[in-house]
RNA sequence: GGCGCUAUCGUCUAGGGGUUAGGACGUGAGAUUCUCAAUCUUAAAACCCGGGUUCGAUUCCCGGUAGCGCUACCA
């Protein structure tokens, strides 16, 4: 069983392109097979070795290998000769018909394939003349006409295929230049290199039939065919970096702090279920449980929008995926955010800030925001009001008050031991001997550590801030309170 | 235009001749907690349309519609 990844590097790691990967990955995986990558860089025109590098990138990324690597660049005398064969077979012909460039048959023009009448049928003398002469030609395959053929396959995802080898065109083998196109060139190497199943996309579906042509002329069985739906932005449209930007990208993914297993697992259930009712899975599960048999036939969307670029399962699944991560791993995925963020701080600082923000963060961009106060020397500026407990319906509570909570809880913290019991036990007794509930207790002092309403629970930030810090934040927010009008 | 593929909540999907059409995300409401988050409960939310087959179709068949794909000397 040997499955293959053959993507054409003319850009990044396209989310759709990471899915096939994937998808192809399973089945190897699953079945014990063997998983292969080619880069079909036959356009010269538009590879780039930079686009190499960021598959392999995005791939390893993603934490999925494969055991054998090629480059069709690499093979094109195979392909040459292959065609040659094929050419000497009389199943194809040269075509002296200049390329028409982005020119399109798509408008009513009826048997297209056609319209380079004669060459088909030039006389092999003078095509022999002619390219002799130096003149440059394509090569075409001669599909069979006239003669009733059906061709046929079964797809493992699609069920059973056919059509008629009249409806299909004279496909290209070989470029006027020389170079094989795209048909030739993935059919021999998947020939060549034993290739039992091609799992791709949607959009060979149709391709398939011309393989299958090949197939035959190079005296090669054909492979399996699985096709995989579409991956779609919310428009319906084939998801693209040219209409719909960076958003295809693994990169992009990666970057904003999404963790390649959760992407993974949003990625495996587009287009295909473990019929279980779960979602969140991890990669041995998914391995486990994938079969051609659970993919489905419609495309799927992936959803994002301007202001909001990523899918929001994707986003869930990520938390979920966060959430699960031991506290040493996660701190290790986290440094490099918080680095980025301008915060450089040991491990040890690290692991004890990341339990505290690993249910506040569903991406892991989003913890320097969510963390910063337990980095940054200074506080930001903040409103003093904040300070201020307001009862509920309040619209202006008593700066009194919150100026009692926080030299109470100054003294409080001056003296006692900054441990979760402890402190909950003083600040606790400290609310009560002030007449308050725990919530107008707490606040201000949250507010004077973090700079903020909204922050982790309050006795596990103050014994990672430190005494000392926190002693000086409330001090500081006192002053702010003096200083504030009103 | 031709040919092909597809069609279940907004999205990802399960299901399948008789079901209260299931799950998840998201959304609304509530509970809980020192805030936020998490968690729990709960609500709203779908079988594209028309024919046929059938006692009975969302499910099977045909047609329509829509979306997508292919129709390149791109891959």
């Amino acid at each position: 069983m040997r499955v293959r990844f053959a993507p054409s590097p003319t850009g990044y790691l396209h989310v759709g392109s990471a899915r096939t990967f994937l998808f192809n990955w399973l089945y190897a995986r699953h079945n014990h097979g063997a998983m292969v990558l080619r880069l079909d860089d036959t356009d010269v025109e538009r590879n780039t070795e930079a686009s190499v590098q960021s598959i392999f990138e995005g791939l390893r990324w993603l934490g999925l290998d494969w055991d054998e690597e090629y480059r069709q660049s690499e093979r094109l005398d195979l392909h040459r000769k292959a065609a040659e064969a094929i050419f000497a077979r009389g199943l194809a012909y040269r075509d002296f018909t200049p390329a028409r460039a982005g020119e399109d048959n798509q408008s009513g023009a009826q048997g297209a394939w056609l319209s380079n009448p004669g060459m088909r049928d030039l006389p092999r003398e003078e095509s022999d003349r002619r390219a002799a002469a130096g003149e440059p030609f394509a090569l075409r395959f001669r599909v069979p006409r006239g003669e009733g053929r059906i061709l046929r396959f079964v797809d493992a995802v699609y069920g059973a295929q056919s059509r008629p080898a009249d409806e299909v065109e004279d496909f290209a083998l070989l470029r006027s230049d020389g170079n094989p196109t795209y048909h030739l060139a993935s059919c021999c190497d998947d020939a060549d290199l034993r290739i039992s199943h091609i799992i791709r996309g949607q959009d060979h579906l149709t391709n398939t039939f011309k393989h299958l042509l090949i197939f035959e002329a190079l005296g090669a069985a054909a492979p399996q065919f699985a096709h995989l739906p579409l991956l779609v932005a919310p428009d319906g449209a084939k998801l693209s970096k040219r209409k719909h930007g960076p958003v295809v990208s693994v990169t992009t993914y990666r970057d904003a702090g999404f963790l390649p297993q959760a992407f993974v697992n949003f990625l495996c259930l587009l287009g295909w279920s473990p019929k279980n009712d779960r979602d969140f899975l991890a990669l041995d599960e998914i391995r486990a449980l994938f079969t051609l048999e659970g993919i489905h036939r419609a495309n799927a969307v992936v959803n994002f929008t301007e202001e909001d670029p990523f899918d929001a399962k994707a986003v869930w699944l990520n938390a979920e995926h966060i959430r699960a991560l031991p506290v040493e791993e996660l701190s290790r995925r986290l440094e490099p955010f918080f680095a980025q963020a301008g915060f450089h701080a040991a491990p040890e600082k690290i692991a004890a800030v990341a339990p505290l923000i690993r249910e506040r963060i569903r991406l892991l961009g989003e913890a320097a925001a969510a963390a910063d106060f337990f980095f940054v020397s200074e506080l930001a500026p903040y409103d003093a009001a904040e300070l201020i407990p307001l009862k509920k319906g309040e619209s202006a509570g008593d700066p009194a008050l919150a100026r009692r909570v926080l030299e109470t809880a100054h003294k409080v913290l001056a003296e006692t031991p900054f441990e979760h019991d402890a402190l909950d036990k003083a600040l606790r007794e400290a609310a009560a001997a002030l007449g308050l509930k725990a919530g107008p207790m707490f606040q201000p002092i949250r507010v004077a550590v973090c700079g903020r309403k909204n922050a982790p629970p309050l006795f596990e930030t103050l014994m990672v801030l430190g005494r000392a810090t926190c002693l000086e934040r409330i001090a500081q927010a006192i002053e702010r309170l003096d200083a504030s009008p009103a």
